[in-house]
Order: structure tokens, then sequence, then C-alpha cells
DNA sequence: ATTTATGCAAATCGTTTGCAAACCT
DNA sequence: AGGTTTGCAAACGATTTGCATAAAT
């Protein structure tokens, strides 16, 4: 079993790039929060990061598939550690009013349905398919 | 059976607004299209439309719920009439690189699926859902 | 006559970028 | 040394807004 920060590490390296320190602050942040986090949120977890730093490292980490850019509702890009670093399948709540965002699952009956479906949809449309969205759009419990 | 440009006028009529001319030349240009468009494609087809107008309108027809603002990969904002008014149950695929997106559907079966899932979701996490985004990321036939 | 919509130009604000200093290796 | 990353401040660009005019009721 490979360490979470080995394993960045070692993506980073293989596409040439290193892990910094802020990068690693990032990440840090990332994974110690439960849901995704916007540029905003992240800043204030570590006043010591420079907001250009953030953007530019998140733009690396994105990049390199560490880290997962969540479109929600409002004018704010969160983002999540990467699936495949998680181990942690899961989908989003989005909340129309405030733009939170939160994580859930569904069973993996349903999860396989899904795959199934979804493939065929990509053949159908030649379409190349690298990651699929099921979010639900509606009011948190704070906005309803 | 209704047409579609009264019952457009009735859902905006029921909000205290007026169908102008402009939210007309909207709906007009979103319905000839095969798929949701960006303003600038929308400013494109109809050159007398002024841009802010354009944004205006288009911010009061989502928020009747006429039309639905579709977001993808790019910066750009893109809108499609809303569901209820085609009756046409559908998803998108986005492309990561271009940001086009294309619409497709799954079979009435996985729907049912889905549906079941998601309001089980919805209620364990005391979530008011109003909708579901199923989007397919990746590549189109264009840029892969 | 009053209220609402329009078009233009200017402002807004999340994000991006230029540049010189600090940091790796 | 030779390259990359950093922080600051300035620039960017999609979207929003102020205001005077035009349209709708």
């Amino acid at each position: 079993m490979v360490d979470l920060h080995d394993e960045i590490a070692g993506k980073l390296r293989g596409v040439g790039q290193r892990y910094t320190t802020n990068r690693r602050v990032i990440i840090d942040v990332l994974e110690a929060a439960t849901h995704p986090l916007t540029i905003q949120e992240i800043l204030d977890r570590r006043t010591t990061l420079a907001q250009s730093s953030a953007y530019r490292n998140l733009a690396v980490l994105e990049e390199t598939g560490v880290v997962h850019r969540v479109v929600s509702s409002d004018e704010f890009a969160r983002y999540e550690l990467a699936e495949d670093l998680t181990e942690h399948h899961h989908h989003h709540l989005i909340c129309r009013s405030c733009g939170a965002v939160a994580d859930f699952t569904v069973a993996p009956e349903v999860e396989l349905v899904l795959a199934g479906a979804l493939e065929q949809a990509a053949g159908d449309n030649e379409f190349s398919a690298e990651d699929h969205r099921l979010d639900l759009v509606g009011r948190c419990r704070r906005c309803r």
C-alpha cells in the first residue's frame, strides 16, 4: 500500500512536475475536507498560501489528475481529491440556493446499470468517455 | 394541446413577466438548436439582439423555468429549452477539450433505477431534489 | 401615465498573467 | 548555474449594471 503523498509525488514526477510545499499544503487541506472546497475556503484554512499560487497549483494538480474540479450552481469553482486517490466513488448534492456541495453515494447495482448505459451512449455517439457526473440539484437542508 | 409560445407566455405571465420580442427571439433560436447554445452562439444567430438583453432575458427565462442553464467544461454558460417544454428528457455529452455539449438519452429502465436511487439519496440527506444532471465528460468526435 | 424592457458603455469580480525574487536539484 | 515556483500587483474577460430612451399595458 502506498502513501497518499507518495502516490501524488509519483504522478507529478511522471509529468515532469514537482511536489512542492504549496502543493502539499493544498492536498492536506483537501484531504481533511469532507466536501469539495472553493479557492477561498482553501485560502482561509492556510493563510500562508498566496491566492495566485492556489490557482496555479490547482491547475497543475487538476491536469495531472490528482484533484478534480467540481462545478456548482454559483460562480465559484470547487476542488476535491481525485476519486482514484480516495477510493471513494461518489456523486454530488448541489444546492441551487447557496452553491454548497455535499457528497452522496448510490448502491453498487445502480452504478453497474449506470455504467452500462453510459458505455452504450458513448459508443452510439462516437464519444470517448473519461468520467461521468451524476449530480442532484435542489435545496440543501439549510436553504430549504 | 398548447402552442409552445402560448405556454411560455403563460408561465411568464404567472410570475408577472412579459413575453417580449427579444424573449421570443431567444426562444426561437433555442427551439431551432439541436444542442445547448452559448450566449455568443445565440447572438450570432440573431444580430439584432443586444448582448446585455440576451443575458438579462436568459436570466428571467431561467428563473421562470423556461430555459435551463447547462454548465460545461469551459467558461461559457450554455442554454436550452426546459425539458417540460420539449418533453424530451436527456443528458449531456460534455467535451473536456472544446466544451461542446451534445444530447444523449438512456433507456427508460435505467431512468427508473436512477430515479429510485436519487430519491433515496435525497431523503437520506434531507435534500430537496429538484433536478438531476447525468453528464458524460470526455472527448467529442472532433477532439479525440 | 406608469411601469418594464432595451441598448450602450462602464463596472464587477473570479481568475489569469508578467515579473522579479526565492527555491529547488 | 539552470530551471521552476512563488507572491505581488496588474490585466483579462464573461457577466452584470447604471442610465437614458423606447416599448408595452
